[in-house]
DNA sequence: CCGCAAGTCATACCTTGGTTTGCTTGGAAG
DNA sequence: CTTCCAAGCAAACCAAGGTATGACTTGCGG
């Protein structure tokens, strides 16, 4: 209802409440869904197709899909393989009226959150809404850190990014020194930079911050 | 075939070659499995229950369980929740004649690695278990990681413990000595014994280490 | 050409980390 | 009751980490 309205007494829609995309043929069962979400309020957008999801605007909220498998254009599994690619990693539910254990397993191997044979009972959909959004909201807050951790990272220097590798190994001053050819007090000057600009104060903090940025990639 | 022979010229099956477990109610199907794995090289073992594969005496080595969904007694997918429950974490390839979506969606979400369905084609089978030995590969050696650390770890008095604790967190022997209402002094030898114990030179190659352990547990 | 950022070095000084030696205490195992 | 060990303290000492201050070079963009 209130999808572009003025500001109202309403709950507005938080920019970080989740925000549930929907894409399904049928007109009915977008609506029926929309719908279903919006019992337990939680915000839904239904698409016709999946050209149409990705030539709308999505805005970037924690979320998840909810692919009929069976589309128009762009199957579900093949569109799933797509944001993959895409670099799109946004929870998928699949849902459809003919499906085969070959294709569910498929879907759930490629990393689907569930997949609901039509007609489901409502409760199973909601649960499987939740564990999609839990896992989104998981993967968000990680992705997050990781950024904080890059962007403090990119405001180092070559010079203090190789320090940095070094300290993080467990190399002494010293040993700095001479794997870099400079001398022990360049290396704990800069050493002191990169404290800083990671803001970080031991040792210990610091390599628990590098860990997760080469976890990720 | 080379069950219980006498030490032969053939090779002979090393302690860390793989094994797979095979179980179906299926006498013919159990030695097909057979028969295919051995073709590549795979040796296989099999039940015709899950109650007679508890029963046996499985030797511990790198491998996976071969499942059929529907068996005599404990079915296919109760057998993998039990498993999960006793803290027996091999990688499972379900497989059956007779099943639905909803089953197979059930299996993959409570971990397994494939689900192939009767009559299946040689290749899918030893694509799965391929797959399955991989997973179970690199379980097991991140395991075995853990389980040097916590041996180390496990040398450990008390109090260096909590010395150890403090240290990864990136406290300072001052502190420390403060928070455990101790001398610097005594913080250092506490330290000191950690870092030979957990056989590490560094701070920064210590948190890794205790990283490794409540990362798992 | 000037200014600025990155990188380098030295000296000096202080803090923190780490080891050794020697001694004490309390509890558990023998 | 003795032995062993975790746990603790002190003094003294050396190594390593950390912070100025000041000064020099190089390369790049305005």
């Amino acid at each position: 209802m209130a999808q572009k309205a003025a500001p109202s007494p309403e709950p507005a829609p938080a920019k970080d409440d989740p925000l549930v995309l929907i894409v399904d043929d049928d007109a009915g069962m977008r609506e029926a869904v929309v719908d279903l979400l919006q019992s337990v309020g939680i915000e839904g957008r239904a698409f016709g197709s999946t050209a149409e999801l990705l030539a709308a605007a999505v805005p970037d909220r924690p979320g998840c899909l909810i692919l009929d498998v069976r589309l128009p254009g762009l199957g579900g599994l093949e569109f799933q393989t797509r944001l993959d690619s895409l670099g799109i990693a946004l929870p998928i539910v699949f849902m459809t009226g003919f499906a085969d254990v070959p294709m569910s397993v498929r879907a759930m191997k490629a990393g689907a959150t569930d997949f609901l044979i039509k007609p489901f009972r409502d409760q199973d959909m909601l649960d499987a809404v939740d564990a999609a959004l839990a896992r989104d909201r998981s993967r968000r807050s990680q992705r997050a850190a990781t950024m904080t951790v890059e962007s403090l990272a990119a405001t180092l220097t070559p010079r203090e990014r190789e320090v940095m590798a070094e300290v993080v190994k467990g190399r002494l001053n010293k040993q700095i020194a001479g794997d870099l050819g400079i001398s022990e007090v360049t290396v704990k000057l800069h050493r002191g930079k990169v404290m800083r600009k990671m803001q970080v104060r031991s040792v210990a903090d610091l390599v628990r911050k590098v860990e997760v940025l080469d976890h990720e990639e």
